[in-house]
DNA sequence: ATAATTAAGGACTATTTTGTCCTTAATTAT
DNA sequence: ATAATTAAGGACAAAATAGTCCTTAATTAT
């Protein structure tokens, strides 16, 4: 469903709204090892996460990142940052042309997943309360 | 959501479902002209399914593609045969033990894109007559 | 029997995704 | 000022996916 990138991406969005609850800026050593994820491919994931707008980052000592605040961050908006709009808006059979008016076979049967897929992608919020987490929740 | 191969193999299983009924053997030349898919990589992919029980195949001068007849072949399956069971059951985050009982965060937030997803793969047999198309509406 | 047709399948190539290595830039503390 | 810390980013390597090429095997028709 999402790349590894992706997933990646999600869980670092997750730990570090969980991390400032507490005030605290998360730096990547933290986060790599949260996760258990790559190192120099989870900085390759923030510097997206940044670039499109996600994260802050500070650098130097008690440097890292946070969540900008007073913006509401949805997961929808992380996995269009890292997978694009594919999963959300392309055919699922990836057919240039499909539409409602000119569907592909499968696009009516499969019209419903489409919408519960993208209604909870837009309901939830990274800093959601009832996905904040310590960090043994995020191991891969 | 399905890999390039899955999302040709539904296809191919579509069209020759489409044709069969008409009692036709469907031959990877039809096939790849009703696709414009590439034809080696077309032929792999049906290879791929006729060992996944998910389709016959017959050699020689009017040879070519049935379905088994008498089976009921399911949007899952083909899936299945695929690209496996990891869209159906294995985690979102790509956590290795992540459950119900020991939930990843997003876990019960897409409880319901799952299950949405499962039933609508088992509830859509491949030679169902809503799917049955003309091979224009195949093309990519 | 032989030729023509069609699927099977092994070995290879290309592209994309995932991941690594190393240097630079910014910030902080001494 | 200098050293230490942390993110940015370019270039490269590995693995997975997508796709090609070529030969063989089975079947049918002449």
């Amino acid at each position: 469903m999402f790349s590894k990138a992706c997933q990646y991406a999600i869980k670092v969005m997750i730990f570090i709204a969980s991390n400032q609850q507490e005030g605290n800026r998360t730096g990547l050593k933290e986060i790599i090892k949260a996760l258990g994820s790559p190192e120099a491919f989870t900085a390759k994931i923030l510097q997206q996460l940044v670039k499109g707008g996600l994260l802050e980052s500070y650098r130097g000592p008690s440097g890292g990142f946070v969540l900008p605040q007073g913006k509401k961050i949805l997961i929808y908006d992380v996995v269009e940052v890292i997978d694009g709009k594919q999963l959300m808006e392309e055919c699922i059979l990836g057919l240039p042309e499909c539409s409602a008016e000119n569907p592909c076979p499968v696009h009516h049967k499969f019209f419903g997943v489409r919408e519960r897929l993208k209604e909870t992608l837009l309901a939830t919020q990274i800093d959601d309360e009832s996905l904040l987490v310590e960090s043994s929740k995020l191991e891969m």
